[in-house]
This record gives structure tokens, sequence and C-alpha cells, in this order.
DNA sequence: AATTTTGCGGTCAATATCATCCATGGCTGA
DNA sequence: TCAGCCATGGATGATATTGACCGCAAAATT
């Protein structure tokens, strides 16, 4: 991991279609030597996936919401992680410093959608509090990035 | 947008270098087929950018933070927002229901960076009163794609 | 009512671009 | 000296991209 490795991700994630050779030439490198550290750099799991960013409201998942979740003492954590990786709604779901246990955060097509979520949970007892803050508008050009798998 | 539109980005988005052709006989299409559906889809921006997800320890920013922001009563909030928008550290911010006024997801080196950021605010006058909370691990595998422009 | 026009979405074949691989050799620092 | 990194150049096979053409359905025209 050198500048240049840095570099061409920078260049990638810009455009991750944009042509080796051209790569090579904004960094200073042949296009081999572009394609050799571009092998490594997902060999060694820098690079995780090739992906795309989308319009979520073109694709039909305008409500974003930011779930706090306080889990019950019996709770099985494990079961709970497995749901959040399962549940393609929830874009992350982070063990968090603080008041609160868990911070997730989904995308659904309506808020129909944000409280089957919360019914879910709770019918597997899976929560003890939570507490649903709504995203209105980004200062951040608000993006969707697909879960993986 | 269509189920077709739709597969073509689900598959995509696992993979952004898979071959038109190979989209094609997922989807039942012809090779150029799919080629104008994704030209269409850049064009109208549902699709926003190729981009790629990468491991955020090894690009050296092991910090993720989430902070809410109180603005003060007097806050430029434009310029709170053009603040937010520049800053490569800040991948999120969102306007949000609740006590707050702003959600903002970072990302950082260390906890210094997390510092910095918020004497900063402090020093433009940009808010009344902020709570950072830390993300120590996450159950959907984390990831980080690096913000546009 | 019948016919023409138009646009959309598709196929197919030809072409140009591109990633990929390989062999060779130069340079540099341990 | 050796190992790592890179340039160069050519060969090869994938791949994107383009253009010519077709079928169909809705709208417009006769």
């Amino acid at each position: 991991m050198d500048d240049i490795d840095r570099k061409i991700i920078d260049l990638l994630s810009a455009d991750a279609r944009r042509a080796l050779a051209d790569i090579g030439q904004n960094v200073g490198l042949s296009t081999s030597a572009v394609n050799d550290r571009l092998r490594r750099l997902t060999a060694q799991g820098v690079i995780r996936r090739f992906t795309l960013e989308a319009d979520p409201e073109a694709l039909g998942l305008p409500v974003l919401a930011f779930v706090w979740i306080a889990l019950p003492e019996q709770a099985d954590e494990a079961a709970f992680r497995a749901l959040a990786a399962d549940d393609p709604a929830i874009l992350e779901c982070h063990h968090v410093t603080g008041a609160w246990s868990y911070l997730i955060k989904l995308r659904t097509q309506s808020l129909a959608g944000l409280e089957a979520f919360l019914a879910t949970l709770k019918a597997r007892g899976m929560v003890a509090r939570s507490e649903s803050v709504l995203a209105l508008s980004s200062a951040v050009p608000d993006t969707f990035v697909p879960k993986a798998r």
C-alpha cells in the first residue's frame, strides 16, 4: 500500500470501468504494472468488490432510517447478527458505544417496511427498546450501494 | 425500470466488471440489448457511478463514528451542508427527525481525526451540542466506498 | 377502416478496444 | 548477488461498441 496504490483506488472508485492504460497514464505506470497492482490489491482483499452506486428512489427505496436497538439481557446476540446479515434491507448494523447496543441503517420501500422490520425483531425477542430516526434529506449526495451477496 | 433492469443492476452490483454477454445470458437478452439498457440506466441517473468497495482498515481508516449534531439557532445551514459535502471524511450527512438536527457518518484514521472534526465545527459556530457514537464491530460486513468526486 | 408512420426494443454481424499473459531487460536497494 | 518493481512490446482472446436490420404496437394519417 503506497501512494500509487491509493491513487489507483481513488481513480477506480470514481469510475470502476476506467481502462488500465488510462489509469497508468494518471499514476505514471505502464498498463501491466497497473494490472499487477490491481491483482495484488484484490488478492489481498484491499479491494473487496467492484460495484455500483444507484439512485435509491429510482429503485423504489425512498425510506432511509436509522434504528437504535437495545437487546434484552437474554437475547441471542449471534442470532441477531445473523438476522441483520441476511436481511437485504439492513445496509449496516454496528455494535456501538453508548446507551444502545446496535445501530442499524436500513432502506425500505415505505414506512410499512420499517414497521414490519421492527415487528420481526420484537416477535423474536430481539429488542428490549428501540428508537427509529428517519433521514429527511442529505447534505452529502445520498447514494445506494446494494448489499453484497 | 422493469424487472430486467433491476436484475441487471443486481448482477452488476455484485460484480461491476461482469461481461455484458454474461449478463445477457442471465436475463435472457442479447449483449447489445443489455448494453442499451445500461446506457439508458446511466443516462437517466438510475446508475450513478461504477465504483468499488474497499477494506477501510487497509486504507488506514479504522475509526467509524456517528455524530449527532444540533445546530445553533443562528447557524448558516447552507454553509454547514457545504462543509459536510466537501470533507472527504464525512461519508454521510442526513437531516433527521427527532431531537437532533443532523446525523453524520464519518471515517477517520484515528480518534484525533474525530476530535479535529468536532473542533472545526465548533470553531465555525456550527454546533450547539453534539454526541459521538463509535462503531465497535459490525454484523453486516463493514465496507468502505470512497466518497464520490 | 385501412394504412402509414413512429418509436421502442430486440437480433445479428463486424469492428475497435481492452485486459491479460508472456518473455526480455533495466534499475535499485538490501 | 539477489529480489522486487517496472518498461516494453507482441500475441491472444474477451469484450464493448456500433450500425444495419427486423417486428411489433400505438398513434397519426388517409
